[in-house]
RNA sequence: GCCCGAAUGGCGGAAUUGGUAGACGCGCUACAUUCAGGGUGUAGUAACCGCACGGUUGUGCAAGUUCGAGUCUUGUUUCGGGCACCA
């Protein structure tokens, strides 16, 4: 009979499911593996054939590892807090629970059809109350700890209380938002809302005055990886800069375990560079310089003030003949003169409001402003003048710079529509063209460093400004603090209550505090978030409670560690079940989280080991991206003014425009003609020039969408060819790293392979036929060379190559008309993990249902001997087989009554009766530690 | 502008350590089975010259190292990705 793939794949399906197969616990006698995907956020539109893509590759991973031996740790959830529920509940009124729920189920459906080796009794979901009651829970553990800068990790905030009694701010070096000091006394001083207010400066989680990118069509707040190029990522609306007060997390105190950790994991260098861009780390120079006391009538208050700036560049101080503040900048309004202020108040109020699109879009244009007051060079002695420009950011180093014109490309445009001064002091360049930007030379009209390298002459200045008391060598990043308040409802409430407006902590025993319902999922007229009309929403002594709700990546930042002890009531996760499965041994998932959801988890990750829960410090050990699938789309040419479609190859000689067409009636480039017709009634009566009887569409990549009908739906492809076909398809497409368009013409040559496969094991009349001789030595080099090819191909995530390698196995037995079972038996095992239904079901015709797999020694091959073997009961499709070596000079009856006595045989069998003892090379499932 | 990565037939892609380039699949061509279609099987398929034996060229482009380069070095072009007034 032919193979009824529908039938087959539903059956074992329901087996898996019935008999919980997949279910994982801890075994102290495997070693464990755990594979992760990043878990989805289910949106309305179902799953395309990208999203499997990573999935399926995991899902072979993990089947491989079981077979190999490890206890395999293989969950999935769903990310379900987010916008699109959220704005799909605005637009319909209908709770964005429900909404999720049901894409969920609908997500769910799409993937148990494609055969995966989940573990899923370990689901959950972000929004379950039982999982985000810990997502608080971490912010409290945040908001109660500081990070000592000297011991490099995070500490209790009660501890830093106690210096601050002791010795005030002498002599501890906490992160923090501003710097600040004083003395024990004074803290001992003051009251118990101003210490609170101080111990904000230094938390992790703090609430502050912060420049937010606010989307007013959104209404919240967005992260700077949620917005890009001044448009929101989700929805792609506008974005401002606006001054609130948000919860923010200081994850740049971080920002140095977060760079070095990254040498410590396995990870692609492009991903590796993404991050380290990120927290773009920079050495230089903290310097101040004093403003000039001769300046008009403010001689006696600017001498209390000087411009603090960070620069890279100490080596050019020389050369600084101007300072730059950003328009946010608070010295502005403090030492701008009488004659200037107009102009300056104007500038700074135009830059403040324009948005973020409108800054980038002019960013080559010049424009400032002067202040009228100056600064004192201290090097030079000469005085500088001090300008605002929207070319200095306010996010980085201290807001304010100091202008190097002859080396430094915007400060030389700068200099040039000002007409301010340039000083040449690194020899090489020709500063009436350009700015010289070099790193390396040497100094002149530099003082005491004239004549040095650049390097040295960094080195000698940071010395001095040291030795005078301006300043210091000093590290800065780029990665800011994330924040945390989003002004939404569809989120994780804050476990926070307000008195006298100081936040406090909810006590840990009353969490989760729970999402109150609503009305309406909008602000209140008043401009508050939505949960600000939930009735009652506050504490029972009567305290407001924080109103915004917290970010999408609150909740997918620790998920990984709760699927070690999803159903832990008591804590996050048992000590004794981390200490188990450590950290995710495989992450499979995009790049496109690269900034956001793999720095996040990072640090939270790091803040639970510094807190002792955590045992690993990096929470993703070895990570791929998956590329993305692009789309195929197909066209129709029409002949203008008429319905008539000319095929591709002749569409030259008329005058045509193209036109998208469905992609599910176009085969191998072929269209139906007849579908065309019946897919949209302005084509009723279409008609075609054809080429060799034939239209044949033209084709383009982009990207895969609705409206380009080039969505390619999983399900319909599972029901044309079988989930086994399209998992070794995607993964036969190419590596699994690059980004690919999806093709549905090749998915033909894998459904022929799995035919052929079945047909291996049948006779010319589709009936049963196996043979029980013993194979040649030809025979048995096809499958061993086919062993080793596929362990070294899954081994180095190569599972393409590994689809080719099966195919010529496959088709070297049948041009042999091999149909041996001891060369077929164990490759049922090994493409397993690829198609599973199917090698399930001819497991199962080969009667080896409740069966020991025995590991031999090939005779013809002492390549295959491996020296340390281990006695490993190994999982082949989720159930556990015992696997034990077989050595030569014994024969099977002799091994199989040894094994039926062993106490463990039988536990592993779980009480089943042996039937038979299968004898497969060991290499397929020999545990290499 | 800066930082990564890639470039191989009509197409997707192989080539694991510098050692027969083009595996495997799609597509295409021919033949067999068949009323036909589908399916299955067999042979061919980088380009050029040649009936054939065979020969020449060939991994974006230009040089170099080497007995030998798709692979290493330098320069260059194009495409993809990241960052983007980051001082």
């Amino acid at each position: 009979m032919e193979y009824n793939f529908r039938e087959v794949e539903k059956k074992w399906q329901q087996y898996w499911r019935e008999k919980n197969v997949y279910k994982t616990e801890i075994d102290y006698s495997k070693p464990k593996y755990y594979v992760l995907d990043m878990f989805p956020y289910p949106s309305g539109a179902g799953l395309h054939v990208g999203h499997p893509l990573g999935y399926i590759a995991s899902d072979i991973y993990a089947r491989y590892k079981r077979q190999k031996g490890f206890n395999v740790l293989h969950p999935m959830g769903y990310d379900a807090f987010g916008l699109p529920a959220e704005q799909y509940a605005i637009q319909t009124g209908q709770h964005p629970a429900i909404t999720t729920s049901q894409n969920i189920e609908r997500y769910r459906e799409q993937m148990d059809k494609i055969g995966f080796s989940y573990d899923w009794s370990r689901e959950f979901r972000t929004c379950d109350p039982d999982y985000y009651k810990w997502t608080q829970w971490t912010f409290i553990q945040l908001f109660n700890h500081y990070y000592c800068q000297d011991a490099q990790r995070a500490r209790p905030i009660s501890e830093l209380e106690e210096v601050f009694a002791m010795e005030g701010t002498a002599r501890i070096r906490p992160a923090a938002t501003v710097e600040i000091s004083f003395t024990a006394d004074e803290w001992n001083r003051k009251t118990e809302e101003e210490k609170q207010t101080i111990l904000l400066n230094y938390r992790l989680a703090y609430l502050a005055d912060t420049w937010v990118n606010w989307c007013p069509k959104l209404g919240t707040v967005l992260a700077n990886d949620e917005v890009v190029n001044g448009i929101s990522v989700r929805g792609g609306y506008p974005v401002e800069r606006k001054l609130m007060k948000q919860w923010i997390l200081r994850v740049s105190a971080y920002a140095e375990r977060l760079l070095q950790g990254l040498n410590t994991v396995d990870w692609s260098d492009s991903l590796k560079e993404i991050q380290k861009n990120w927290i773009g780390k920079s050495e230089g120079a903290f310097i101040q310089f004093a403003l000039s006391k001769n300046n008009s009538q403010f001689s006696i208050l600017n001498s209390q003030f000087s411009i603090d700036i960070f620069t890279t560049r100490p080596d050019t101080i020389f050369g600084a003949t101007f300072m730059v503040l950003c328009p946010e900048h608070e010295l502005i309004e403090k030492i701008t003169t009488p004659e200037q202020k107009k102009e300056v108040d104007e500038y700074v109020f135009k830059a403040k409001n324009r948005t973020e699109v409108e800054r980038a879009g002019d960013v080559k244009k010049i424009s400032g402003v002067f202040t009228g007051a100056y600064a004192i060079n201290p090097f030079t002695n000469t005085e500088i003048p001090v300008y605002v420009a929207e070319y200095v950011l306010a996010g980085y180093g201290t807001g304010a710079i100091m202008a190097v014109p002859a080396h430094d490309s915007r400060d030389y445009a700068f200099a040039k529509y000002f007409n301010l001064p340039v000083i040449e002091v690194i020899k090489g360049g020709d500063i009436d063209e350009e700015a010289y930007e070099v790193k390396e030379g040497i100094c002149i009209n530099s003082g005491f460093i004239t004549g040095m390298e650049v390097k040295e002459g960094a080195k000698v200045v940071i010395e001095k400004v040291k030795e005078i008391g301006i300043g210091y060598g000093t590290i800065n990043y780029r990665l800011r603090d994330a924040i945390f308040s989003r002004q939404r409802y569809w989120g994780e409430p804050f476990p926070v209550y307000f008195k006298n407006d100081i936040p406090y902590m909810l006590p840990e025993d009353e969490l989760p505090l729970l999402l109150p319902e609503v009305d309406k999922f909008l602000p209140t007229e008043t401009g508050e978030p939505p949960l600000a009309r939930a009735q009652n929403w506050q504490t029972k002594e009567g305290n407001k409670l924080e109103c915004s709700t917290m970010p999408g990546f609150a909740g997918s930042s620790g998920y990984y560690l709760r699927y070690m002890d999803p159903h832990n009531e008591k804590e996050y996760f048992s000590k004794e079940t981390n200490q188990y499965w450590q950290n995710v041994d495989l992450y499979v998932g995009g790049t496109e989280h690269a900034t956001g959801h793999l720095i996040y988890s990072r640090f939270w990750n790091k803040f639970l080991y510094d807190i002792g829960l955590v045992c690993k410090e990096e929470p993703f050990q070895k990570l791929i991206n998956q590329g993305m699938i692009q789309g195929r789309s197909n066209f129709v040419y029409r002949i203008q003014g008429t319905n008539t479609f000319v095929s591709f190859g002749l569409k030259d000689n008329y005058d045509v425009s193209p036109i998208h067409v469905d992609i599910n009636i176009v085969q191998n480039d072929i269209l139906n003609m007849d579908a065309f017709k019946q897919w949209s009634p302005d084509f009723a009566d279409a008609e075609f020039i054809l080429e060799n009887g034939k239209y044949i569409c033209g084709w383009e990549v982009e990207k895969m969408s609705k409206s380009k009908y080039n969505v390619q739906n999983p399900d319909d492809l599972i029901e044309k060819y079988g989930a086994d076909t399209l998992r070794m398809y995607e993964m036969f497409l190419g590596p699994i790293e690059l980004a690919k368009p999806w093709d549905t013409n090749g998915i033909e040559g894998v459904s022929r392979f799995i035919r052929k496969f079945w047909r291996l094991f049948h006779d010319a009349n589709n009936e049963w036929n196996i043979c029980e001789a013993e194979p040649s030595p030809d025979e048995y080099k096809i499958l061993h060379r086919t062993i080793q090819k596929i362990e070294n191909d899954n081994e180095r995530f190569s599972f393409n190559t590994a689809v080719s390698a099966f195919m010529i196995c496959v088709n070297e037995l049948s041009d042999n008309k091999c149909n041996k079972r001891k060369i077929l038996e164990p490759l049922t095992i090994l493409l397993s993990a690829y198609a599973p239904h199917i090698c399930e079901e001819l497991w199962y015709l080969l009667g080896n249902e409740d069966s020991v797999i025995f590991a031999n020694y090939p005779e013809f091959n002492p390549n295959y001997l491996v020296e340390n073997t281990f006695n490993y009961p190994v999982s082949f499709n989720g159930k556990t087989r015992f696997f034990k070596e077989f050595p030569i000079d014994k024969s099977i009856s002799e091994m199989e009554s040894e094994i039926l006595q062993l106490e463990e045989s039988k536990k592993w069998i779980e009480g089943k009766v042996v039937k038979k003892v299968i004898i497969v090379p060991k290499k397929i499932i020999n545990v290499v530690l």
